[in-house]
DNA sequence: TGTACATCAGTGAACGCGCGTTCACTGATGTAC
DNA sequence: TGTACATCAGTGAACGCGCGTTCACTGATGTAC
């Protein structure tokens, strides 16, 4: 095979980071394998190294990936919800659907123990991502901006991540209640 | 060698798991190899299996041992400042110094992550210590007990976590300062 | 008290396996003539 | 329009490496006599 259109080598490699942004969200940065994710890819692995000139290359496009979608996200709450935008994206954060859905869920609690240990250029992609999705959701937040949009995602990132922890349903879903009620935006 | 003194092989063993605690906390779950935590007890791989029937083993092991030691902080606390002991604890949790000092600190924003994903023995570790950790806290919240404790813990997990992803000092500080404030206890 | 034996924590070579990366090759297609 | 050639995305075998685990063995010591 070769020479196809001219957005065809294009399209294979947003599919690849597709493929590595999902592998990634659900199972961590060890998930990703070169050759499992491009054979998820309909491609043999050895084809990897005429897209990215590393796994640590791809890692770091699957995280920007990532937050890219995330912003998506809180661009579609605030388009449905207008004013209650914000309300409404804090509640499904928080809600036993999104601990429950790590495959489409938000990156940061996800990644960010990875990401800290990640190499340079994935950091530094993470950093760069996070930075992003706190601007955006920041515009929807008058008093605060950035940084209030910064300290929203820290309560809220951290609530999750051990409503993943906990086994027990009922007292995980208390938890991650009792923080939607106390969460005033 | 061999026929030590009773309670040698004991020791050995608390050499191991003290090791490997070291090391996940500071690196994760994948940062712990069987050979090199064997070296750095002063001993050879292969013997490891005298102590422990697999690798998952050790991790749960070391993952309860993290969070004992996390117990333990929380009771000094609590000794050194009696009333204000939570509040104390607060405040060097959020603290730059507990965000740079990773190989010493909590536990959960290091592990939590990796907890999700591993061996169901290590995740099973996980939940237990982390009960066990809200437990004690909750000691110090007359009222709200175990509860409070776990939202206090969501809400200076995340912070913590994001304030480590952040590269830039001043901003990193800033959120850190800004949830220390925020926090009532 | 002295000697032979059993114990077992620790040794170190070897195993099978999966990984990231390399590389010579393929072959369908665009391009030059 | 028809033919020969250059291109290059993708192939698949091979590499070196580190990993968790296994296993036959060692040898200092406690115990039995």
């Amino acid at each position: 095979m070769a020479r196809y259109s001219t957005d065809h080598k294009e399209k294979t490699r947003a599919a690849i980071v597709d493929a590595a942004a999902e592998r990634i969200r659900s199972g961590g940065f060890d998930a990703l394998g070169v050759a499992s994710i491009m054979a998820e890819a309909g491609l043999t692995h050895g084809g990897f190294y005429a897209h990215f000139p590393s796994r640590d290359a791809l890692l770091a496009a699957a995280v920007t990936r990532l937050f890219d979608k995330a912003c998506e996200t809180v661009g579609r709450f605030e388009e449905k919800y207008g004013e209650a935008g914000l309300e409404k994206y804090v509640d499904f954060y928080l809600s036993p659907r999104h601990r429950d859905d790590r495959e489409h869920g938000c990156p940061i609690p996800a990644l960010s123990g990875d990401a800290q240990r990640a190499a340079p250029q994935v950091k530094a992609a993470f950093e760069v991502g996070l930075d992003k999705l706190a601007e955006r959701l920041g515009q929807m937040i008058p008093k605060g901006g950035k940084k209030a949009a910064l300290a929203l995602f820290g309560e809220m990132v951290g609530v999750l991540s051990l409503s993943r922890t906990i086994g027990d349903a009922k007292q995980s879903g208390e938890l991650l209640a009792a923080k939607r009620k106390a969460i005033v935006v």
